[in-house]
DNA sequence: AGCTCTGTTATCTG
DNA sequence: ACAGATAACAGAGC
Protein backbone atom coordinates (compact mmCIF):
# COMPACT_ATOMS: atom_id res chain seq x y z
CA UNK A 1 0.00 0.00 0.00
CA UNK A 2 2.37 2.63 -1.28
CA UNK A 3 1.25 5.92 0.54
CA UNK A 4 2.98 8.56 2.30
CA UNK A 5 4.59 6.44 5.02
CA UNK A 6 4.81 3.15 2.45
CA UNK A 7 6.70 5.16 0.03
CA UNK A 8 8.98 6.95 3.31
CA UNK A 9 10.01 3.45 4.18
CA UNK A 10 10.68 2.44 0.68
CA UNK A 11 12.60 5.41 -0.16
CA UNK A 12 14.70 4.86 2.77
CA UNK A 13 15.78 1.08 1.77
CA UNK A 14 17.68 2.15 -0.81
CA UNK A 15 19.01 5.41 1.04
CA UNK A 16 21.04 3.07 3.13
CA UNK A 17 23.10 2.29 -0.21
CA UNK A 18 24.44 6.07 -0.36
CA UNK A 19 27.75 6.38 -1.60
CA UNK A 20 27.92 2.84 -3.60
CA UNK A 21 29.12 3.29 -6.72
CA UNK A 22 26.18 1.49 -8.84
CA UNK A 23 25.87 -0.16 -12.87
CA UNK A 24 22.69 -0.94 -14.59
CA UNK A 25 22.02 -4.89 -13.67
CA UNK A 26 18.19 -5.15 -14.74
CA UNK A 27 15.80 -3.04 -17.03
CA UNK A 28 12.86 -4.33 -18.43
CA UNK A 29 12.01 -3.11 -21.40
CA UNK A 30 8.37 -4.49 -21.95
CA UNK A 31 7.44 -3.20 -18.71
CA UNK A 32 5.14 -0.64 -18.55
CA UNK A 33 6.42 1.15 -15.34
CA UNK A 34 10.05 1.24 -17.22
CA UNK A 35 9.08 2.21 -20.54
CA UNK A 36 9.87 5.68 -20.13
CA UNK A 37 13.47 5.03 -19.47
CA UNK A 38 14.61 4.03 -22.62
CA UNK A 39 17.43 1.62 -23.02
CA UNK A 40 20.27 3.54 -24.28
CA UNK A 41 19.51 6.61 -21.86
CA UNK A 42 19.24 4.33 -18.89
CA UNK A 43 22.95 2.28 -19.62
CA UNK A 44 24.54 5.29 -20.38
CA UNK A 45 23.44 6.87 -16.97
CA UNK A 46 23.49 3.79 -14.72
CA UNK A 47 27.53 3.44 -16.02
CA UNK A 48 29.47 3.96 -12.78
CA UNK A 49 27.36 6.60 -10.58
CA UNK A 50 27.46 6.81 -7.22
CA UNK A 51 23.64 7.27 -5.36
CA UNK A 52 24.17 10.88 -3.47
CA UNK A 53 20.83 10.93 -2.10
CA UNK A 54 17.04 10.25 -1.90
CA UNK A 55 14.13 12.43 -0.94
CA UNK A 56 10.25 11.67 -0.96
CA UNK A 57 7.34 13.78 -1.52
CA UNK A 58 4.23 12.26 -1.23
CA UNK A 59 3.74 9.40 -3.02
CA UNK A 60 7.05 10.47 -5.20
CA UNK A 61 10.33 9.89 -4.80
CA UNK A 62 13.59 11.36 -6.00
CA UNK A 63 17.66 9.47 -6.06
CA UNK A 64 19.98 11.59 -7.09
CA UNK A 65 23.13 10.38 -8.60
CA UNK A 66 26.55 11.63 -9.27
CA UNK A 67 26.98 13.48 -12.59
CA UNK A 68 23.60 14.76 -12.66
CA UNK A 69 21.70 11.92 -13.12
CA UNK A 70 18.17 11.58 -11.76
CA UNK A 71 15.75 9.13 -10.69
CA UNK A 72 12.12 9.25 -10.19
CA UNK A 73 10.26 7.02 -9.13
CA UNK A 74 6.45 6.52 -8.06
CA UNK A 75 5.46 3.44 -6.95
CA UNK A 76 1.65 2.96 -8.48
CA UNK A 77 -0.61 0.37 -6.45
CA UNK A 78 1.85 -2.54 -6.23
CA UNK A 79 5.49 -0.94 -6.38
CA UNK A 80 8.04 -1.84 -3.68
CA UNK A 81 11.72 -0.96 -3.35
CA UNK A 82 14.17 -3.18 -1.42
CA UNK A 83 17.89 -3.49 -0.89
CA UNK A 84 19.59 -6.69 -1.18
CA UNK A 85 22.74 -8.62 -0.53
CA UNK A 86 24.70 -9.46 -3.50
CA UNK A 87 23.78 -12.10 -5.37
CA UNK A 88 20.57 -12.26 -4.27
CA UNK A 89 18.10 -13.85 -6.95
CA UNK A 90 15.78 -11.34 -8.81
CA UNK A 91 12.11 -12.21 -9.25
CA UNK A 92 9.46 -11.66 -11.75
CA UNK A 93 8.09 -8.72 -11.02
CA UNK A 94 11.75 -6.89 -10.71
CA UNK A 95 11.39 -4.93 -13.06
CA UNK A 96 14.75 -3.06 -12.50
CA UNK A 97 17.95 -3.27 -10.49
CA UNK A 98 21.28 -1.51 -9.92
CA UNK A 99 24.37 -3.32 -8.44
CA UNK A 100 26.74 -2.11 -6.61
CA UNK A 101 29.77 -4.07 -4.69
CA UNK A 102 28.19 -3.98 -1.47
CA UNK A 103 24.33 -4.20 -2.61
CA UNK A 104 21.90 -4.27 -5.15
CA UNK A 105 18.40 -2.02 -5.26
CA UNK A 106 15.58 -3.42 -6.84
CA UNK A 107 11.81 -2.17 -7.62
CA UNK A 108 9.82 -4.45 -7.54
CA UNK A 109 5.86 -3.95 -9.16
CA UNK A 110 3.63 -6.99 -9.71
CA UNK A 111 0.98 -4.79 -11.58
CA UNK A 112 3.11 -2.31 -12.93
CA UNK A 113 1.06 1.03 -12.31
CA UNK A 114 4.31 2.68 -10.99
CA UNK A 115 6.72 4.92 -13.60
CA UNK A 116 10.48 4.85 -13.03
CA UNK A 117 11.78 8.66 -14.93
CA UNK A 118 15.41 9.71 -15.80
CA UNK A 119 16.11 13.31 -15.12
CA UNK A 120 19.41 15.08 -16.36
CA UNK A 121 19.99 18.24 -13.90
CA UNK A 122 23.00 19.51 -12.48
CA UNK A 123 21.04 20.44 -8.94
CA UNK A 124 18.12 18.72 -7.49
CA UNK A 125 15.25 19.79 -10.37
CA UNK A 126 13.27 23.03 -9.78
CA UNK A 127 10.21 21.01 -10.86
CA UNK A 128 10.68 18.82 -7.44
CA UNK A 129 11.17 21.98 -5.07
CA UNK A 130 7.92 23.55 -6.57
CA UNK A 131 5.65 20.85 -5.63
CA UNK A 132 2.99 21.69 -3.18
CA UNK A 133 3.25 21.70 0.48
CA UNK A 134 2.92 18.16 2.40
CA UNK A 135 0.42 17.81 5.20
CA UNK A 136 4.00 17.95 7.66
CA UNK A 137 5.32 20.73 6.54
CA UNK A 138 5.02 24.38 7.77
CA UNK A 139 3.53 25.40 5.00
CA UNK A 140 0.60 23.23 5.06
CA UNK A 141 -1.41 25.78 6.84
CA UNK A 142 -5.24 25.78 8.13
CA UNK A 143 -5.36 28.85 5.63
CA UNK A 144 -4.15 26.42 2.92
CA UNK A 145 -6.80 24.16 3.72
CA UNK A 146 -9.55 27.06 3.67
CA UNK A 147 -8.43 28.15 0.51
CA UNK A 148 -8.51 24.01 -0.92
CA UNK A 149 -11.97 23.87 0.31
CA UNK A 150 -13.34 27.08 -1.52
CA UNK A 151 -11.67 25.26 -4.69
CA UNK A 152 -13.10 21.91 -4.18
CA UNK A 153 -16.68 22.28 -2.33
CA UNK A 154 -18.90 20.39 -3.72
CA UNK A 155 -16.78 17.39 -3.68
CA UNK A 156 -17.22 14.35 -1.18
CA UNK A 157 -14.40 14.76 1.67
CA UNK A 158 -12.96 11.15 0.41
CA UNK A 159 -12.02 12.67 -3.42
CA UNK A 160 -11.06 15.62 -1.97
CA UNK A 161 -8.34 14.17 0.41
CA UNK A 162 -7.02 12.11 -2.60
CA UNK A 163 -6.12 14.67 -4.31
CA UNK A 164 -2.19 14.97 -4.68
CA UNK A 165 -2.42 18.50 -5.40
CA UNK A 166 -3.70 19.37 -1.54
CA UNK A 167 -2.46 16.37 0.35
CA UNK A 168 0.41 14.95 -1.62
CA UNK A 169 0.35 11.18 0.31
CA UNK A 170 -2.68 10.60 1.10
CA UNK A 171 -4.74 7.09 -0.20
CA UNK A 172 -7.15 5.19 -0.10
CA UNK A 173 -6.39 3.97 3.74
CA UNK A 174 -4.84 6.98 5.05
CA UNK A 175 -7.83 8.93 3.91
CA UNK A 176 -10.85 6.46 5.42
CA UNK A 177 -8.10 7.21 8.48
CA UNK A 178 -8.03 11.05 8.58
CA UNK A 179 -11.85 10.95 8.29
CA UNK A 180 -12.19 8.27 10.54
CA UNK A 181 -10.52 9.85 13.53
CA UNK A 182 -12.26 13.54 12.46
CA UNK A 183 -15.54 11.92 13.24
CA UNK A 184 -16.75 13.41 9.52
CA UNK A 185 -18.45 10.91 6.81
CA UNK A 186 -16.48 10.57 3.87
CA UNK A 187 -19.63 11.42 1.56
CA UNK A 188 -20.48 14.80 3.31
CA UNK A 189 -19.76 17.82 0.44
CA UNK A 190 -16.23 19.67 1.53
CA UNK A 191 -18.10 22.98 1.57
CA UNK A 192 -20.97 21.77 4.14
CA UNK A 193 -18.03 21.76 6.79
CA UNK A 194 -18.23 24.92 9.17
CA UNK A 195 -15.84 25.95 11.51
CA UNK A 196 -15.25 22.97 14.45
CA UNK A 197 -15.52 20.07 11.92
CA UNK A 198 -12.73 22.04 9.73
CA UNK A 199 -10.69 22.16 12.41
CA UNK A 200 -11.10 18.70 13.18
CA UNK A 201 -9.66 17.56 9.89
CA UNK A 202 -7.07 19.67 9.99
CA UNK A 203 -6.17 17.89 12.46
CA UNK A 204 -6.39 14.06 11.94
CA UNK A 205 -4.95 14.82 8.89
CA UNK A 206 -1.62 15.91 10.47
CA UNK A 207 -1.82 13.21 13.26
CA UNK A 208 -2.69 10.11 10.62
CA UNK A 209 0.87 11.65 8.61
CA UNK A 210 2.71 12.08 11.58
CA UNK A 211 2.06 8.51 13.35
CA UNK A 212 2.03 6.52 10.41
CA UNK A 213 5.65 8.14 9.61
CA UNK A 214 6.54 7.60 12.79
CA UNK A 215 5.15 3.76 12.25
CA UNK A 216 4.72 2.58 9.02
CA UNK A 217 7.62 4.50 7.89
CA UNK A 218 10.37 4.26 10.28
CA UNK A 219 10.24 0.78 10.13
CA UNK A 220 7.32 -0.87 8.40
CA UNK A 221 5.31 -1.48 11.47
CA UNK A 222 1.42 -1.48 11.97
CA UNK A 223 0.08 1.66 12.66
CA UNK A 224 -1.41 1.80 16.32
CA UNK A 225 -3.94 -0.98 17.56
CA UNK A 226 -6.65 1.10 17.84
CA UNK A 227 -7.48 2.72 14.48
CA UNK A 228 -9.55 1.72 11.54
CA UNK A 229 -6.62 0.53 9.46
CA UNK A 230 -7.03 -2.91 11.23
CA UNK A 231 -10.67 -3.13 10.22
CA UNK A 232 -10.92 -1.48 7.12
CA UNK A 233 -9.51 -4.19 4.21
CA UNK A 234 -12.69 -6.54 3.90
CA UNK A 235 -16.42 -6.22 4.39
CA UNK A 236 -18.09 -6.84 7.84
CA UNK A 237 -15.46 -5.54 10.40
CA UNK A 238 -16.50 -3.83 13.35
CA UNK A 239 -15.69 -0.10 14.38
CA UNK A 240 -13.19 0.40 17.41
CA UNK A 241 -15.20 3.02 18.57
CA UNK A 242 -18.52 2.11 18.86
CA UNK A 243 -18.13 -1.74 18.49
CA UNK A 244 -21.01 -1.33 15.69
CA UNK A 245 -20.75 -2.85 12.24
CA UNK A 246 -18.53 -0.82 9.11
CA UNK A 247 -19.85 0.44 5.97
CA UNK A 248 -18.51 -0.64 2.90
CA UNK A 249 -19.00 1.80 -0.32
CA UNK A 250 -17.45 3.45 -3.14
CA UNK A 251 -17.22 6.68 -2.96
CA UNK A 252 -15.21 9.01 -5.51
CA UNK A 253 -14.35 5.84 -7.53
CA UNK A 254 -12.48 4.48 -4.56
CA UNK A 255 -13.34 1.78 -1.80
CA UNK A 256 -14.31 3.52 1.30
CA UNK A 257 -15.08 2.42 4.73
CA UNK A 258 -16.48 4.41 7.49
CA UNK A 259 -18.61 3.64 10.85
CA UNK A 260 -21.91 5.10 10.05
CA UNK A 261 -22.51 5.33 14.37
CA UNK A 262 -19.12 7.09 14.58
CA UNK A 263 -18.86 9.46 11.74
CA UNK A 264 -21.57 12.70 10.79
C1' DA B 1 -14.81 -18.30 -12.73
C1' DG B 2 -15.42 -13.95 -11.35
C1' DC B 3 -14.67 -10.18 -8.49
C1' DT B 4 -11.67 -7.05 -5.70
C1' DC B 5 -7.68 -3.96 -4.90
C1' DT B 6 -3.09 0.31 -2.14
C1' DG B 7 -2.94 4.92 -8.05
C1' DT B 8 -3.10 7.80 -12.04
C1' DT B 9 -4.58 9.39 -16.48
C1' DA B 10 -7.29 9.57 -20.67
C1' DT B 11 -11.72 9.63 -22.15
C1' DC B 12 -16.51 9.66 -21.56
C1' DT B 13 -20.99 12.12 -20.11
C1' DG B 14 -24.14 15.34 -18.60
C1' DA C 1 -15.87 24.86 -20.57
C1' DC C 2 -16.24 22.01 -16.66
C1' DA C 3 -16.84 18.60 -12.93
C1' DG C 4 -17.57 14.15 -12.06
C1' DA C 5 -17.80 9.38 -13.56
C1' DT C 6 -15.74 5.57 -15.90
C1' DA C 7 -12.30 2.70 -18.31
C1' DA C 8 -7.83 1.24 -18.78
C1' DC C 9 -3.51 -0.36 -17.26
C1' DA C 10 -1.82 -6.03 -15.14
C1' DG C 11 -1.48 -9.30 -11.81
C1' DA C 12 -2.43 -11.64 -7.34
C1' DG C 13 -5.52 -13.11 -3.92
C1' DC C 14 -9.99 -14.48 -2.32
Amino acid sequence: MPELAEVFYYASQWKRAAGERFELERLSLTARCCRALGKEAAQEAFSGVTLLDGYTHGKRMLFAFDGGVYLEVHLGMTGALRREALGARLEKHDHFALTSGRSMLVFRDPRQFGKLALHRSREVPAWWLELPPQPLDKAFTRRRLAAACELRGRRPLKSFLLDQEHFPGVGNWMADEILWQARLRPSRRVASLDDEERENLFGSIQQVCRVAMETVGKDYRDPPEDWLFHCRWRAGGTCPKTGKSLARETIGGRCTCWSPTWQH
